[in-house]
Order: structure tokens, then sequence, then C-alpha cells
DNA sequence: GCAAAAGTGTTTTCATTACACCCATGT
DNA sequence: ACATGGGTGTAATGAAAACACTTTTGC
């Protein structure tokens, strides 16, 4: 293939949605940008995809920057790509997203941005460029995903309860959801790990703590999992 | 954003995979390479996507040259970004499939290739670059999509047979169906447009002729539609 | 002892599956 | 009359949904 004149006046980037849960809310990582278009606004933490990176390395390189988080599950959603979506050229971008464990990260700004910060999703009204639609985009297909894939995995800390299992689906499906049914269903699908241990300092019956079983699931996975709630 | 000196040394793509059926078969449209590299091996259609247009546009522009069909359902599927997936450079390339009645089109190389032909799909062991990896990722996004989606207008000619039907369905889901448990299943959803013509000059007898109905579709849409089979 | 959340089964409803014979036409 | 695909209903099974009370702890 010729490449003409015109081949290279694209500039190629991608953009990070990065899904964090907190005890009731399902948050992401925003950025305050610091220079033109768009000074002063949140927006999604991105960068442009070197010539000698691969698509995906970027994705965890804006990821690592930010979070120092390199060891997770980051899915490919979406490219955006019309004309003006960039204000100050040609720039494609593709938008993954990523789920990490709250807890477990120390959110720096690098050189990107003023600011970093977790916003809950459901409070966000606009975002730089086109990122408002990207985040919507990126919502849904977790919504989509969350019925396929174990995502607490990933949003959780190591041990959990079932209610904080069942408060981050609902979150994320924005839906209540039967405490009873919900139960029933999450330990047929046998893929969680009882630890004998309790919670403890609650002012309440102290719930059993409960871990996933990554070797159980990948059995399970073998006949078929829904995680359809 | 400031732009640095390797912003623009990575170009990009589409490339389209487009779904045909033909009585029993699922085929794709493949174009013969004419020019190194793979020169005269079979590639999916594709081309640059020019600065000033939009990425869904270029989809397009590559689907009409080689059919001459410009209203269909178009679909992106996933965006290939490894740096060596291209031996003459960096290019980063965008999948897109769609679906069309191949008795309505009359394709033409155009300046693309030295021929094009619809090839089934289950028949192919091998594409230039990475085609056969793209092809597979769309194939497995159609068996997914048609569950929620109904392919069948596009795909079939406009008065069909519930057989027919059925037959796409298997050749898509490359599963046998019950007749009856499909017929109930299709008829339930309130989406068809009973004509009251008929076959004529079959040597069995004659089935009744079906039409999509869309309004009936959008109608079911807002009840959730679920094309599960 | 009271507030707060944990934990636990049964019944009803609905969707999915499995399954076999008669019908209308062309040759 | 025979070959070919068209067309039809019912029973059994399994999944999903609805629903309320007792238990354990901290204060």
């Amino acid at each position: 293939m010729p490449f003409g004149d015109n081949t290279f006046k694209t500039a190629f980037s991608v953009d990070n949605i990065i899904f964090g849960f907190d005890k009731d809310h399902l948050k992401i990582l925003l950025i305050k940008r610091k220079e033109e278009p768009f000074a002063g606004q949140w927006a999604l933490p991105g960068d442009i995809v070197r010539p000698d990176e691969d698509l995906r390395d970027s994705a965890f390189r804006v990821l690592d920057q930010l979070t120092g988080v390199t060891d997770v599950h980051l899915e490919q959603v979406f490219t955006f790509g019309k004309v003006d979506r960039h204000p100050k050229g040609r720039v494609i971008t593709v938008a993954y997203y990523s789920l990490i464990n709250i807890a477990d990260v120390d959110i720096r700004a690098a050189s990107f941005a003023e600011k970093v910060a977790w916003k809950e999703v459901r409070s966000i009204e606009s975002l730089a460029f086109d990122h408002f639609k990207i985040m919507h985009t990126c919502l849904s297909k977790l919504q989509r995903d969350v019925k396929y894939k174990p995502i607490g995995f990933e949003l959780l800390p190591k041990y959990f309860t079932l209610t904080e299992l069942q408060k981050l689906y609902e979150a994320v499906l924005e839906a209540d959801l039967d405490k009873r049914n919900f139960r029933k269903k999450i330990l047929k699908m046998n893929i969680l790990h009882t630890t004998h241990e309790l919670q403890s300092n609650v002012a309440h019956r102290p719930a059993k703590l409960f871990a996933f079983d990554k070797e159980k699931y990948e059995e399970a996975k073998k006949n078929g999992v829904n995680f359809e709630l």
C-alpha cells in the first residue's frame, strides 16, 4: 500500500475510563486540564499513541502514570473519529475502560494535569471534548460486560462481604436487587471462596468474608458463566 | 494539547467485513490484492482514513466503492493497533462489519484489487495481514449482536419464508434450531408482517412470505427485544 | 434492649426445551 | 403416488421473581 501525502495527517490517541467503586458509588478518575483547549475543565486521562507502541500499551501507560497500577483488566470500548472532535486538529481516539480497587492506588497528577480526582459517575454533568459521550459509551459497555464477567474481582478488595458485592452490582446496573435471589445466584456460580473469617467491630451481626476464586472461575467458565442478576 | 514531532507518524485505516447470506451460507466480500505486500492474496477491503473524513464515513466509502451500496447497517467492531501489524509502516485499523443482501449488489473491483469475490466464511483459512484475526473478531461480534438486533432485515431479500430466516440464523450461529420453537419465538416478537403471498413454482407445499416490519420493531424495542434463539 | 445489617426457603410464574405427524405442491 | 419441504401444539423442565422473619453484634 503506497502511502499518499495525507496518510500521516491524523493523530491518534487513547482515553481511559478508570472505574473504581467506593462503598455505594461507582466512580471514575478524571483530570483537571491545565492547558488549552478546555483548560481548567475536567477530562478523561489520555495521551497520544507513540509510533513505536502498541495501542493497548498506550492505554496501560496512561493508567500507570496516573495510578501506578499495571496489572489490571483493560477493555477496549470504541473508537471515536469525527473530524471535528478535537479543536486543534484531527485526532482519532480509542476509548478503554479499566477496573481498579480505589483503596489500592495512590493517584498522582503526573505531567497530565493540575489535579486528578475520583468523581461519582452519576454526578458528572459535562466533560471536555466529547469525553462525556465517551464516558457514557464506556458505562454502557460496563453494564453489558458485567453480565458475563466477574467484575467484582477488580473493583473490590480481596476480601468482601456479599452485601458489598451486591452494592457494587447495584451501583453498576443502577438497579435494586433482591438480597436472597442475589446470594442464591452468586453462590450457585461457584466462583467464590468462603473464608471463615468474619467482619469485626461492626455494630450488627458480622458478615462472612468471601474472596473470588480464580481457579473455580476458570473452571466455571468452561461450562459457560452467566452473571445476569 | 501541543502535538509533538511524532504525533503524525502513524497512519490510520478502516477495514470492512461485509457479510452476505446466500441460501445456506454466510459469506464475506474479499478482494484479491494486486500490490505488495501480500500481492495475490485475499484480504479485507479497506482504505486509509482521509484527514477530512469522519471515521465512519471512510467505512461507508469503502463499502460504496466496492458494492454501490450506501444505506446499510455498519457496525464498528474493534481497533487493531499492534506496531508490527503492517509490514510497510505503522497502521492502526478500525474494523467495521456491514450486512447486505447479496442479490442487491453488483460487486466491482474498483481500484482496490485484481478481483473481488464472495467467499464462504467457514471455508476461509487465511488472509493477508492480520485480516484473518479481524474476520474472526467480527464474526464473534455478529454472533453476539444477532441476539439483540434483527439482522434478517439486512441480509435477506424483502420477502422471505420462515425457513429462509431460520437458515440464516443457523448459518450465523453455527447451530441447528428447532423449527417449531424458532417459529414460535420469532412470531411472538411481533416484528414480522405477514404478506398473504405464497411461494410459487416450488415442488412442495408453498411457504408463506413474510417481511420485516420496521414500525413494529421500533414498537417492540421499547419493551425490550430479545432475539435469543 | 434496641438499632443495624446478616442470613436464610418456599411458592409462583414464566420461558425454554423436546418432540411427531399431516398438508400442499410439482413431477 | 411419491418426494419435498411447510406448517402446527402440548407436556415437562428449569430459571427467575416475589416475599418476611430470625440472628448476631455494638452501643
